[in-house]
DNA sequence: ACTTACCGTAAGCTATGGCTTATCAAAATT
DNA sequence: AATTTTGATAAGCCATAGCTTACGGTAAGT
């Protein structure tokens, strides 16, 4: 039911860029700034965002926030777009056979 | 290569329900406005994003304009979280195998 | 105990995005 | 040929989103 949030999470690119750099692993606040043309705020907020989507989490390890990603939520947006998949396949699947070589006008 | 604007494009809920209802099947624009809360130039302009995104191709039809889900599209955002999803995975089972049983304090 | 490192939140600015109404164009209908 | 239907585009408005700087708070190091 997140799939939704978390579409509108991953629209921004430098949230993306915070969201894939996990994907390797692991890694606190600082780290992930680095390397990212924004100021250490702005990734707070990007990683809040991405935690109320549910794409990631985190844990307290001394004064460090380790994020990481949330497999819960990236499966479910996969879902989502398998579903869609199948849904559209069988859509077209339905519309080849209503109009085999379409020509031209029908309603 | 195209999937950052396809994110961007799914991201707004308006814009995903007519994504969505094209999944039953291709449909000209008046009908997709009529049953959406918003105005039928709302939904040219979303449809307009969504092709520029290549998840929708349209094809005029005398007067109307045939609007149905581009696989093309769809298909890349599937990869890409098919894709990341493996990724993350494997970082996991790194992780997993790096550290057993996380008590504290390691770098 | 004091300082330093790390991080989240608040406030404020600016740009962008989505909506509406109005207008124009083209094909179908009569 | 005039009207109607269908759709795209333009202009303008308003809300939201993302960024920055400034601040507060906690844990670690000295």
């Amino acid at each position: 039911m997140a799939y939704q949030n978390s579409l509108a999470a991953l629209a921004d690119p430098t949230r993306r860029a915070v969201f894939e750099r996990l994907a390797d692993g692991p890694q606190p606040v600082g780290r992930l700034a680095r390397g990212l043309p924004v100021s250490r705020p702005a990734v707070s907020q990007h990683l809040k965002v991405l935690k109320e989507a549910g794409l990631v989490r985190d844990r307290a390890e001394g004064t460090r926030r380790v994020y990481a990603i949330d497999p819960e939520g990236l499966g479910a947006l996969r879902r989502y777009f398998d579903q869609f998949w199948d849904q559209a396949l069988a859509a077209f699947a339905a519309e080849a056979e209503k109009d085999p070589q379409p020509q031209a006008g029908e309603d």
